[in-house]
Formats: C-alpha cells, structure tokens, sequence
DNA sequence: TAGGCCCGCGTTTTT
DNA sequence: CGCGGGCCTA
C-alpha cells in the first residue's frame, strides 16, 4: 500500500475552490460537521441526510489542515457503506480522498492492523480468513475427536455461540458460566478453547477474531497502541447503534486522548441485535465520553408528513430511546393505506395489481417505474408468493439478498484450489477439495489422512506426501490421491509466472471441475457462468494473495442494478434504502413480530421487531402500503392470522384502511386471546375502539362475540406430474421457477429452462402449460 | 465409495 | 411443503 505524499496545501486550496461544502446544509448538519474538536454524537434519523454529514466533515478537516487523508479513521459496516463514503468524499474533494486508506470497513481495518503484528498473537501476517463454511468444518472435527453427539448439538449452533462470545469481546478465559458454556454438557469454554487452538495451528482467524485479536494486542502492547493514536488524528463512525462491544471496546482503545471521536447513528434504527449490535453503545455515549456534544439531526428530507407521522406513531411505543421528532416540508401526501386481505395469495394480488396500477399511471397521478416500487417482508419465505404473481403477470421483478456470489458452493470450490496453491498447508481447502470433482477418495480415506496428519503434527497435504512414499495406503485409495498431488505440483509449479484468473481456468480444466459441472444439467451452466464471472473479477488483481484478501473480507461483488424492476428484499436488507412506493405485506402476529424472535428475546426482541417496523416504513418517500391476511399458508399448513400488533399501534389519523373481507373483527377477538397468552399487553383494551378503526367491516367489536374461525382456504390438491403430458418445446408454468419451455423429457422429468433465471432445472413436481 | 431414502426442520445475516 | 444432512445399502 502506497502512501501519497502529504500535500495539505493543495486540499487546502482545493476547499477554496469548493465554497460550496456547506451551503445547501441546514444548521444541525452543518454544527455536526464544523464540531470537529472533541467527543460528537449525531443522531441521525432516517432520511436526515447522515452519509452527507459524514463525508462533509472529512472534507472539512482536511480542507482546514487539521489532518492528512490517512490520519482519519472513518469505520462503516458493510463494503458498499464504505465505497459510497469514498465516492462522496472524492466529489468533494477530489483525488485526496485516494488517501483515505483507513476508511473502511471494522474488519477490514481491523484486518490490516492484525496483519502487522499477528506475531504477537501466535499467528504469521500471511494468516487465512475462514469464511463459515470453514469454521463449520473445523467444528466437527472438534466435535468427533470428543465425541460429541453432533445431532443434539450441531457444530453450526456451537458456531453462533462462539460468535457470540466473540461480538462480546470474550475470549474462552474470560466466558462465565450460563451465557452458552453449558453447551455439551458444560464443555462450551472447553470447546471455544480448542477450537482457538486449531485456528492458530492452522494460522487462520475467523471474522470475530479480526476484532478480538485487536483488542489483545491493543491492551497489551500500550507501545503499539501509542503509535495508533498518533497515527488517527479523528475517528468517525457510521451506524454506531450496530456496534457490538467487541467493535466499541476497539473505537474507544483507538479514539485518541483528544478524543476527535464522532459517532453518527440512529438508535431507533438498530435491527441487529441478534448479531450481538448493543443499542446501549448509542445510548450511554454521553456516559461513556463526558462532556460529549449531541447533536440531533430532525429534518428529515425523504418521506411525506403522513408516513413519518405513521412511523414516528409506532416507534413511540418503545421505551429505550433517545428521542427525536423527525419533521418534514412535505406537505399532505397519502396517508399509510393498511390493508385487510384474505390470504396471501389475495395479498400477493393486490400488491401486483396495485403496482401495475401506479405503474400505467392515473390523471392524477404519473406512471412510476418498476423501480420505484418495493415490497419488503420480515422472513425470506414471504417472498415466494409474490414472485409467482410477479411471473404470473409479468412484471419485472428483482430479489435484492438472496445468495451471495462468494458463498455458492462452486465459488468456495474454486478459491478452495487457489487457497490451497497460495498455502498448501491450508487444510480446510485441501479438505474441500480433494474430491471434488470426485476422485474416489472417499469420507473413510481423507479422514484417515486427517487423523494421520494430526498424530504427526502437520498440515494435511504434508502428510499425504510422506504417505504415499509407503504403502499404508491400499492402492484404491493411493493412486487418486498421486494423481492429485501430480496436478497438485504441476499448478504450484504454473503458479509462479502465470496470471491468476488463467492459473484457475487450467486447474478448473485439468481437474475435471468444468467437465463435472458440464455433465450437470440443472444448473452446471449456472455454476459455470458464475465461475467466469469470478476469473473475470480476478483479472484486476495482479496477485494471488491480494485477490484472496479481498475475496475474504469484499464478500460482495459488483451485480447489476437490475434496471427498472420492482425490488422484493428483507426488511433487514433494505436498511439504507429508499423508494417512492414502499409495499410492507405480511404484518401479522407471529410472522411480524416474529415469533420466533419474541419467544428467544421477549420484550427487548419485540422492541427490535418494532424498529424493523419504523425501518420499513421510513423507506417510503410518497406511498407506503401495509398489508396483512386471515389465512396464511406456512410450510404447506393453512394458519389463521390475526393481524400484528403493530397495525393498532399506528397512529388512526395518518393510516387509512381497508378490509376486503371483513374477517379482521375476527382476527382482532383472537388477538385477545393471543396476548392474554402470550402474556403480552394490548396497548388498548376491549371496549376501546382499535387504532385501525372499529369501522372496519363496518362492525363494532367490541360487541362482537367470538366466532368459529374463517373456513381456510383449501387449494385443489396438485395434479400428479406425467411427463408425458407435456411436449417438447412447450411453454409452461411453474410454481416456483416461472414460466420456461421444455428442452428435454426424462421418463418422468422435465428439463426447463426457466425464463427469468435462465436456469435449466430438472421438474417432477406440478408443472401447467403456459 | 456413492447414490438413494428418510427424517427433521423451517427469522433476520453488514463481515 | 421442500430442502439438506445423515444413514444405509449396492
């Protein structure tokens, strides 16, 4: 990493060239960017203009020399967080901003700094990233040296206590009891520790050691954390309301004596509890750095007055917050519609009807583009009903999540060999490999090779080497394992003089990877596209390692925007975002809150549920649409619903709403009971008319007695699937894929090849013509 | 060793 | 209901 030579004067000049940074802000932005001394808070609503703020005040410190580009540590969460700061700073001030090299992610950070001095915690800076997949991995094989019934407790659930611990800033000495060490019969911290062990041996960290590792080094070398304070003269953090204690411990080690911290967040918008973010951080900042400047960001310049009514309404009910009123100059506007439907099928209907409608346009109203439009759920499975009607009708639709490039299995598979070639000692990437493509070496042989490798004390690849100089090994399992180290030292050798994007193409050949994934018809080419895109990515790395590191911590790859299609995501995904028509189908007690979440976290969780809640809807810019159903399928089982409690808890005045059946009077006397249950108070009682309108259906519950439930849907039961019904080259329908034509028949099968995925995929289940 | 069958389970997932 | 992991058999 190259160091541009300090050049303050010329930013300097570059900022009198720029008037232009601060006009355009309102007061409480502009204090938040020139309060550059000493400790800072922003509380930045949603839509207050915060990465604004943010890039702002990097500009302004060094137009006015108070650092250079690199004595600025700007911490953010995720890759495209950071890209975009980077982006905005270099509008502002230009070709400075490439010297912002401590702006990033806290791991990534975190993993340039554990790189200078991993020495100090057992480990060589050449240490590998484990991604989960391996961490998993590692875990079981802990688990079956002791023993471990691994049905009772899986190694991927002893994986996220670990993360846990490790979001805690605990290492395995510092764990108590309860909190996860009663794990197997009290071997948790047993486990954690071995588990440490292995990594180190196997000169590898996982995600939450980049951060832990700091921290050790940090306390216990004040020297080194000497220089660090010299070196970042602010530190600026995004989202601080996401910050686990591993991350804050870090922030505060690192924030230097004169205290240059600025912390923006929004405490109402934490949704990352679970993986261990403490809203506390945010709300005990003034404890934490006395004499700290809180500044409120209110003016929100997003969202009508009628939907920041509506989500200011809901988040009111929590009770750990800090408190802002976000206001607007965006007069009137369409109130919140919510939505009584019959089930989600009807719901899937409407919001694809209603898109459709605002799509073609009105006389009052200009068409919106696809693009304009999303639907956010709560849980992925909420999405599959609408991406049946989105086919169904043809509306262009995109999946924003989803999978994530680095974690398909033949992308894992691919870097697995370029893992292995960069450091043969890699075991967890020799592990993955070795027989894929298959080479006969079976479970049986490569866990001999495992056990054999750990009894001598070497990597794996080591001792396949010493062992196939003797005849341990019988000849079924020696010979594939000779001709994979042939190849094995065949591409080490290529290795050195050939570009790497080229080094995989000729292992993805000579190993047969290609051809086995060829051979398969559902959905090889897929894989085999995927692989091209990567050798396509890795073309811009002129080396290995540099590709690696990057693949381990830029988990993200620059896809296509999807052009003007509706948007479908998680609440959770759309975190960030923003658009004109926002759909928020699927608010009903159980799925939204979610039950699952209550049952685990009780009211902290339901708090979490609600600010997932106040996220949706402060999405929306113009028009947002709540929905919820009376009869939900959910694992092929019919459900009654009843809507959520956060329907009641809008504010009547910003929410208009509709029923289409009138079964909510129904659902609300059931909610009663639900809460009564639950143990949870309704925030109005019977004889008091619900927030949403007791004129609903036009009924008046609190009159009304309790009524045999609505009569589930039942749909007709699928036809069996008969391949011979169907013809070559015929268009047909299919509930999860879409429409494709059959480009093979199989006995019973039908080969597809899907429109909207362009996947071919093997069908045996119900399948109409188109 | 590898393919087939059965059982269990099913939120959100920035790195 | 549909998928993935583990177990069993050819």
């Amino acid at each position: 990493m190259t160091t541009s030579p300090p050049n303050v004067q010329s930013i300097s000049q570059m900022a009198a060239a720029h008037p232009d940074f601060f006009t355009g802000l309102n007061p409480e932005q502009e204090a938040a960017v020139r309060t550059v001394q000493g400790p800072v808070l922003v509380l930045a609503g949603a839509g207050t203009g915060k990465t604004r703020v943010l890039t702002t005040r990097i500009a302004h410190i060094l137009a006015q020399g108070l650092a250079r580009p690199w004595e600025i540590l700007c911490v953010t969460f995720t890759n495209k967080a950071a890209r975009e700061m980077r982006e905005r700073a270099q509008k502002l001030i230009g070709a400075s901003a490439e010297g912002l090299q401590n702006l990033g992610t806290f791991h990534s950070i975190a993993a340039q700094i554990l790189r200078r001095h991993a020495e100090l915690v057992g480990l060589k800076s050449s240490f590998n990233i484990l991604d989960d997949d391996d961490q998993v991995r590692l875990l079981k094989a802990i688990f079956e040296q002791e023993n471990i019934d691994q049905k009772r407790y899986t190694p991927k659930s002893f994986a996220w206590h670990i993360d846990q611990w490790k979001n805690k800033g605990l290492t395995p000495d510092k764990v108590k009891g309860g909190e996860g060490s009663e794990f197997a019969g009290n071997r948790g911290v047993k486990l954690y520790q071995m588990y440490q062990d292995r990594l180190r041996i196997l000169n590898a960290c996982d995600f939450g050691d980049l951060l832990l590792h700091n921290l050790d080094i940090l306390t216990r070398h004040p020297d080194i954390l000497e220089t660090y304070h010299r070196k970042f003269k602010y530190v600026l953090v995004d989202e601080y309301q996401d910050t686990n204690v591993a991350q804050y411990l870090w922030l505060r080690l690192l924030t230097p004596a004169s205290r240059n911290l600025c912390c923006v967040g929004d405490d109402d918008q934490s949704i990352y509890g679970w993986r261990g973010a403490e809203v506390d951080n945010i709300l005990k900042f003034e404890r934490d750095y006395p004499g700290a400047k809180v500044i409120r960001l209110e003016r929100n310049y997003r969202s009508t007055r009628h939907i920041l009514a509506a989500a200011a309404g809901l988040i009111k009910a929590n009770t750990a917050r800090l408190g802002k009123t976000l206001f607007t100059d965006q007069e009137g506007g369409e109130k919140v519609q919510v939505q009584g439907l019959w089930d989600g099928a009807a719901e899937a209907q409407f919001v694809a009807e209603d898109m459709e409608r605002l799509h073609k346009g009105t006389r009052d109203a200009n068409p919106r583009k696809w693009s304009d439009m999303a639907v956010l759920v709560r849980a992925s499975f909420q999405m599959r009903a609408f991406e049946e009607r989105f086919v169904m009708l043809q509306i262009p639709y995109t999946v924003v999540g989803g999978p994530r490039f680095f974690e398909r299995a033949e992308i894992r598979d691919a870097i697995a060999y370029l893992r292995l070639i960069q450091s043969p000692d890699d075991d967890l990437a020799f592990e993955r490999i070795i027989n894929v493509p298959k080479r006969g070496i079976g479970d049986a042989t490569v866990q001999k090779l495992l056990q054999q490798a750990r009894l001598a004390g070497v990597s794996v690849m080591t001792a396949v080497r010493d062992l196939i100089q003797t005849d341990e090994l019988p000849a079924r399992a020696k010979t594939p394992l000779v001709g994979f180290m042939r190849d094995f030292t065949r591409w080490l050798d290529l290795s050195k003089d050939m570009q790497a994007n080229v080094l995989l193409d000729t292992i993805l050949t000579d190993s047969g990877y290609y051809d086995m994934q060829r051979a398969d018809k559902t959905s090889g080419q897929t894989r085999l596209d995927n692989l091209k895109e990567l050798g396509d990515s890795m073309a811009a790395f002129d080396d290995l390692s540099a590709f690696l590191e990057h693949v381990s911590l830029v988990m993200d790859l620059e896809r296509d925007n999807g052009g003007d299609s509706v948007r479908l995501m998680t609440l959770h995904a759309a975190k960030g975002l923003e658009f004109p028509v926002v759909y928020l189908p699927g608010w009903e007690e159980g799925i939204f809150p979610s039950q699952r979440s209550m049952d685990e976290g009780g009211l902290k969780s339901l708090e979490e549920e609600r600010r997932l809640a106040y996220v949706g809807i402060t999405r929306a810019r113009e028009q947002a649409r709540i929905s919820f159903v009376a009869n939900r399928q959910v694992y092929g089982r019919w459900t009654n619903q009843i809507p959520s409690r956060f329907v009641d808890e809008l504010p009547i005045d910003n929410v208009e709403a509709t029923s289409q059946t009138g079964y909510a009077s129904q659902g609300w006397q059931s909610q009663q009971s639900r809460w009564d249950r639950a143990g949870y108070e309704p925030n109005y009682t019977k004889k008091e008319k619900p927030a949403y309108g007791g004129d609903l259906a036009g009924v008046d519950m609190s009159r009304l007695e309790p009524k045999a439930r609505p009569t589930p849907h039942r749909q007709p039961a699928p036809a069996k699937p008969s391949a011979k019904n169907f013809k070559l080259g015929e268009r047909v329908f299919h509930m999860k894929f879409g429409y494709g034509l059959i480009v093979e028949i199989e006995g019973n099968k039908l080969i597809v090849n899907f429109e909207t995925s362009g996947d071919k995929k093997v069908i045996d289940s119900f399948v109409e013509r188109a």
